[in-house]
DNA sequence: CTGAAAGCGCTTACAG
DNA sequence: CTGAAAGCGCTTACAG
C-alpha cells in the first residue's frame, strides 16, 4: 500500500528543488530539457498526480459544483443531475449531489454547508417546504458570500440569480388544447398547491386553454393535491363525482393514476377518456396504455442549468447580467389520447 | 459582495495571532475566556466559517466520498445513491456522484479523477462494458494508492474489496418457484449476458427452480438480451414462438415489455400468462397490471455500502478485513401473479 | 537554468 | 495566556 508521490518527496530522491519539480511537470521553460526529462520519467514512473485539494487551495478553486434536488429517485430530478453531470465532466468538475428531501431545514443546512469552501457554486431546485414558507435568506447569503448559484425548475423572484425554467403555462395550455381539439368538452385537472411555482403557472394554462377555447372553468374540476406521491382516493372520487371525458395531471403519476382509475371505472381509453401528463418519464413509456405527456427535457434543463454555471465560475471577472433560461415543452403523442 | 472571512483579517482586525484566533474558537482551554469571548463575538458578527479545503488539506482526508453508477436516470441506481447520501450526510460526508455510461474507459478515467485526491474513497458498481472486458486494474491500482472502494451490486471476484450484493440467485429461484408453485409449467426467462454477474447468477436461480421442481430446461426457453432498454421485437419473437403460462424477467423493464406483448397476443394477465421481474421499481407499481416483483431494497444497498466505506476510513488504524454484505431479496406480490 | 521564499487557510506542538 | 513556527501539497514571482 504504497501512498500516493508528493512533490516534495520526488525532489527528495532527485536532488533538486520542490521548484524545479512542479515546473519541469509543468513543462516550463524555465528547466532544462535533460532534468525535464529525468523528473517526468520518476514522474511518471512513481505514478505521481497532483494533490487536488492542495491545488484548490492555491488556486482559490475547487473544480466542483453542487445540486441540490428535493430527491433523488425521481426520473425528472435524477434527469437533471445527468444533464449537469454530462456538461460538468465535459469541463473538468465533479459534482456533488445533495437532498433537501423537501425540507425548509435540510436545504438551509446543505446550501450553508456547501458554501464552506468545497465547491464553486451551486444547482438548486426548492424544496417543496421552502416554496410554502417563501423564505430564501440562505440563499441570498450565500450569494453575497460570492457564491453563485443556478435555480432550476421550482425558482422564485426573490432571489436574483441565473434561473434554467421551462415554459410551465405554455406546456399545459398545448395539453389542454390538444384535449380541446380531440372534441373533450369536460377536462378535469389533476394539479398541485399554488404555492409551488410549477404547479400554479400549470393551473394557469389549463384555465387559459379553456377560457381560449369558450369552455367554463370550472372550480370542482380542477383539485389540487399536496402529496406528490399518493392521493388515490382523492383521484377516485374526483372522477367518480364528476363526468370528464378527460383529464390532464400535472405529473405523470397523477396521469397515470387518473387512467388507472377511469379504466378501473370500465372507461375505455382514450375513446371514452383521454389522459395528458406533464413529465415525460419512464411511467408514461411503461403505462399501459402509453401516456401522451408534455415532455419538460430534464436532461436539458440540467446541461442548460451546468453551462450557466461555469460560464460564470470562469469568467468572474467580467460581470455577466443575471438571465432566465426559458426551455420549450414538446407534446409527445402517445396512446392515451385520440 | 462581501467575501468570507478568513482567520488571518480576524487576527488583523482584533491585534491577536491567527494561532489565539483558531484556538478561540475552538474553545480551547488555553485561551482566556475574555479573549475567547470577543474572538468568537467577532468571528460570529461576520459568519466566519472555516474553508473546508484548508482543512482537508491539513487533515488529509476531504469528507468527501464518490460513487460511480454506469447511469444515474434508473430506479435501481438512483436508489443506491439515495441511500448512499443518506447516511453519508448523517455522518457529515458530502456524495460525489459520477456516471460511467457503461462505459470501460470513463469508468477508468472517473476512477483515476477521483482517486487524485478530492474524496476519500469511493462506491461503485461495475460498467457493463468493465464486465464484459474483465479488465480491472484502474480498481486495483486504486486500492493499492490506499483509498478504499466499495463494489455494489455488480462486483467482480478480481477486486479484493467490501462488496454489498443482493442474493440474485436465491431471489430469481423464489420468484421462479412461485410461478411454479401457482400451476406454472412452461416458463420463459429474458435475461442478460452471462458476464454480466447479476444476470449470470439470476439465470442460475432460475435453472435450480426448474431443476428442483422436475421441470425440463430448455435453452430455447431463456432470452439472453445485449441491450438493457430495448429488445421489443426479440422479446415479440421470443413469445411467440413459445407457448410460455409465464415469464421471468431479469430487470422490470424486461418483464413489462413481456406483458405488454402478451397482452397484445391477446393473453389475459394473470389468467394464461403471470409475469414477474427483477428489480422493484416505479414501472413495476404503474404498469396495468401491476408487476408482481423481487425487490433489490436499491436503498438499504446503498446506505450498507455507504456504512462500510465510512467505517473503514474512520478506523484506517484498525485493520478491518474485506467483507462481502448479502442483502436479501423480497418478493413482492402484484396484480401480474395468481 | 535552479532554488529559496511566500502564500493559499488552517492546526498544533512548542516557546516564552 | 499568547504567539511564532512548521507543515499539509502545491505554484509562482523573484534572486542568484
Amino acid at each position: 500500500m504504497k501512498q500516493r508521490i508528493t512533490l516534495k518527496e520526488i525532489s527528495k530522491k532527485l536532488n533538486v528543488s520542490i521548484s524545479t519539480v512542479s515546473k519541469a511537470l509543468s513543462d516550463s521553460p524555465e528547466i532544462s530539457d535533460k532534468t525535464k526529462e529525468v523528473i517526468k520519467a520518476f514522474a511518471k514512473e512513481h505514478n505521481y498526480k497532483p494533490n487536488n485539494i492542495a491545488l484548490s487551495l492555491k488556486n482559490q478553486k475547487t473544480k466542483n459544483i453542487g445540486i441540490i434536488v428535493p430527491e433523488i429517485v425521481h426520473h425528472f430530478f435524477s434527469s437533471i443531475i445527468n444533464g449537469v453531470e454530462r456538461y460538468a465532466t465535459e469541463k473538468g468538475y465533479n459534482v456533488v449531489v445533495c437532498l433537501s428531501d423537501e425540507s425548509f431545514e435540510k436545504e438551509v443546512i446543505t446550501a450553508q454547508m456547501l458554501a464552506n469552501g468545497s465547491i464553486d457554486g451551486f444547482i438548486l431546485s426548492l424544496a417543496k417546504e421552502t416554496q410554502e414558507k417563501q423564505d430564501f435568506h440562505h440563499l441570498n447569503e450565500v450569494i453575497n458570500q460570492g457564491m453563485p448559484i443556478v435555480m432550476v425548475d421550482r425558482v422564485t423572484d426573490h432571489v436574483d440569480s441565473d434561473k434554467v425554467i421551462i415554459d410551465d403555462t405554455q406546456g399545459a395550455f398545448n395539453a389542454v388544447n390538444y384535449l380541446i381539439e380531440k372534441g373533450a368538452k369536460n377536462i378535469g385537472l389533476i394539479t398541485m398547491p399554488d404555492y409551488l411555482s410549477v404547479g400554479r403557472l400549470r393551473t394557469q394554462g389549463y384555465t387559459a386553454a379553456l377560457e381560449n377555447a369558450g369552455l367554463p372553468v370550472n372550480p370542482d374540476h380542477i383539485l389540487k393535491l399536496e402529496a406528490l406521491n399518493g392521493g388515490q382516493d382523492e383521484i377516485k372520487e374526483f372522477i367518480e363525482a364528476n363526468n370528464f371525458d378527460a383529464v390532464f395531471g400535472v405529473t405523470e403519476y397523477f396521469a397515470v393514476t387518473a387512467m388507472k382509475v377511469a379504466q378501473k371505472l370500465g372507461m375505455r381509453i382514450p375513446e371514452d377518456f383521454s389522459v395528458i401528463g406533464f413529465t415525460d418519464g419512464i411511467i408514461s413509456q411503461c403505462a399501459s396504455p402509453t401516456l401522451t405527456t408534455v415532455s419538460q427535457h430534464g436532461e436539458d434543463i440540467g446541461r442548460q442549468a451546468a453551462t450557466m454555471l461555469i460560464n460564470r465560475l470562469e469568467n468572474e471577472d467580467k460581470h455577466i447580467p443575471y438571465n432566465t433560461h426559458i426551455l420549450k415543452t414538446t407534446l409527445i403523442h402517445r396512446e392515451s389520447t385520440k
